[in-house]
DNA sequence: CCTAGTGTTTCCAGTTACTGGAAGGTCAAG
DNA sequence: CTTGACCTTCCAGTAACTGGAAACACTAGG
């Protein structure tokens, strides 16, 4: 398999595919001899493996760490276990994060007419309130 | 007031008031003889409000629209609420991403025996199942 | 055999919103 | 006058890609 078919068949852009054995997180695969990259079942099932942990939400990091773990047969399902259950208080968390940013926002939105006058909740809510959060958490969203 | 004061009393990392003036999303303040930056209690109430806008996920382009409103006197607080409700929505869509994450991850997690032995269905949950997600949003988790 | 078009290669730069660090100038206290 | 805290600029790095340029490879048609 050249890589456009790999990354078809394994639902991740071209780019990331040969990204992903740039960085080391899958293994760099054979080269034709002309130097085409060329996949084999095992690659493509980890591609699968990876991009699947990735829509998890688990970093490239934690990807490496569970391929590692995918690819031992004397692995212990505790090892794998600790992994997830991390990555499920994080998503726990974010959503716990998520939740009051929600109610608060939406508690401002509901407060304001949304007309042509000046006068606005969501502005005078911004202005002030928490006077200097300590934690500032809830600052991302990248995609 | 210094850099290091304002960056206090609005509850922002000095580096993070540098930065948000190199951008231009606040004004450059005033420079003392030698080159210090020197603020007001105007560019602090921006910075108050930016930090507080960031809070709530708001991009830094959008504080730059919130913060063009907060200071327009003529604004109309529909336009304050237009930005509000997308980013409201946001929230939701999230919201949803991070339930049925967790609820599929829980899952897993629930299943898993947690022990010595290899044979574990976290690992075979990744394996597999989506043949290969079209979308893939939730990829993401910077903080 | 030539050519057009698509696929592939490498490498570099850009994205978001900062953050860390180096090298050096300034200020107040003792 | 020295020490230490504070300030300046500039450059690099973060996560995980993504876009694009320049050049080589392969395939089908004529």
């Amino acid at each position: 398999m050249n890589i456009s078919a790999v990354a078809d068949a394994a639902g991740l852009p071209v780019k990331t595919v040969r990204y992903y054995s740039d960085i080391g997180l899958v293994p760099a695969p054979a080269r034709s001899g002309s130097g085409y990259r060329s996949y084999d079942d095992s690659a493509l099932r980890k591609l699968v493996f990876v991009r699947r942990a990735r829509e998890f939400g688990f970093s490239v990091g934690e990807c490496r760490d569970l391929l590692g773990l995918y690819e031992n047969r004397r692995r212990s399902s505790a090892d794998v276990k600790r992994i997830a259950a991390r990555r499920l208080e994080e998503i726990a968390e974010k959503q716990r994060e998520l939740q009051s940013l929600h109610d608060e926002l939406a508690h401002l939105v509901e407060a304001c007419r949304g007309d042509h006058r000046p006068d606005c909740p969501i502005i005078d809510g911004l202005e002030a309130r928490s006077p200097a959060a300590p934690a500032r958490a809830p600052i991302d969203r990248p995609g």
